[in-house]
DNA sequence: GGCCCTCTTTAGGGCCTT
């Protein structure tokens, strides 16, 4: 199975979905029943969900205590986010792309794992003193509901509202859940999404130093631990592995200069969250489709919560 | 903080994330 069809049937179906994004309010009033099941899970396990067996047993196929547990509201949910403008649309309409293979052979492609390319907007650069306040992801099979975003009230002052423009008086409303609140309404958008049997791979770019580990710190302070069966991959690393004409190693491999080196237009303001989903979403497929990457390959380079050093000791 | 590179490895600077 090749990436590149993967990933223009991803970027054809994603052409579809901009725009069409869950509706928090909905997700939160049918997460209750999914979270205490989460909940009731987790008691009738004798060990955590992220645990290196479980992990590895989800890896070979086999089935989850909670996993089917999405389907108690398997129906799909209302879209009533409008995020990008309609001459933005335009623009990355351009860039779409179509699966070929699956086009003429009629065959559905057979994912491998549910691909979630997520991002997060924080209050600074320490997982431990800092807390995320905004949280955008993308499924790249598309389609309706793919993305999900919400702002995120971090119970503290926010100090860089010049990089985000995410103020206090936008997350300190009675509106805007706190991480807390928010994890059942995030694991009812993943369940959604998951396919049974199968991992999530969440992508983000530099994930592994920064989002995953502000993800696991925000878990920790609820006293949960996530899911065994979600694999994170880092964008970082892989475009380190991008050389330029002459040879030579990329002088920056930072998300704005990897739009600029794919000519993927803006669609919004850089920062925030669900903007630099869509930047990496375009970026994943010219990476893994210039470094002839396929998605077992990218499997392979995944990595689980319980890997990273933060995980296994508080510094 | 983790990773990469080099004027390195008994180290230090820069990138990348907000």
């Amino acid at each position: 199975m090749s990436l590149s069809s993967i990933c223009c049937g991803n970027f054809h179906l994603l052409r579809n979905s901009i725009g069409d994004t869950c509706s928090i309010r909905w997700l939160k009033y049918h997460s209750r029943l999914i979270y205490e099941t989460f909940l009731s899970s987790r008691r009738h396990q004798s060990r955590p969900l992220s645990t290196t067996v479980l992990a590895r047993s989800t890896r070979k196929g086999s089935k989850q205590s909670f996993s089917n547990s999405r389907h108690l509201h398997g129906k799909s949910v209302e879209s009533s986010i409008e995020v990008f403008k309609q001459s933005e649309l335009e623009q990355l309409k351009s860039l779409h792309c179509y699966n070929v293979e699956e086009e003429f052979s009629g065959v559905k492609t057979e994912w491998p794992a549910t691909i979630l390319v997520f991002d997060i907007e924080t209050t600074g650069f320490s997982r431990r003193e800092d807390r995320i306040i905004e949280f955008a992801v993308r499924d790249l099979m598309g389609g309706k509901n793919s993305t999900f975003q919400t702002l995120i009230n971090p119970e503290k002052e926010v100090r860089n509202a010049y990089v985000h423009g995410i103020s206090n008086s936008m997350l300190c409303r009675p509106d805007v859940p706190r991480f807390g609140e928010l994890v059942p309404i995030l694991l009812q958008y993943v369940w959604s999404r998951q396919m049974d049997g199968k991992p999530v791979l969440w992508v983000a770019h530099n994930g592994r130093s920064f989002d995953v580990p502000f993800l696991i710190f925000e878990f920790r302070r609820c006293k949960l631990e996530m899911p065994g069966d979600w694999l994170f991959v880092d964008t970082l690393p892989i475009a380190r592995q991008l050389v330029d004409s002459d040879g030579s190693k990329l002088s920056s491999v930072s998300l704005k200069n990897l739009r600029e080196r794919y000519n993927i237009p803006l669609t919004g303001s850089a920062h925030r969250a669900m903007q630099d989903v869509t930047t990496l979403c375009y970026v994943l497929q010219k990476l893994t489709f210039e470094l002839k990457l396929t998605v077992p390959q990218l499997l392979e380079k995944s990595f689980q919560a319980s890997d990273l050093p933060a995980t296994r000791a508080e510094k």
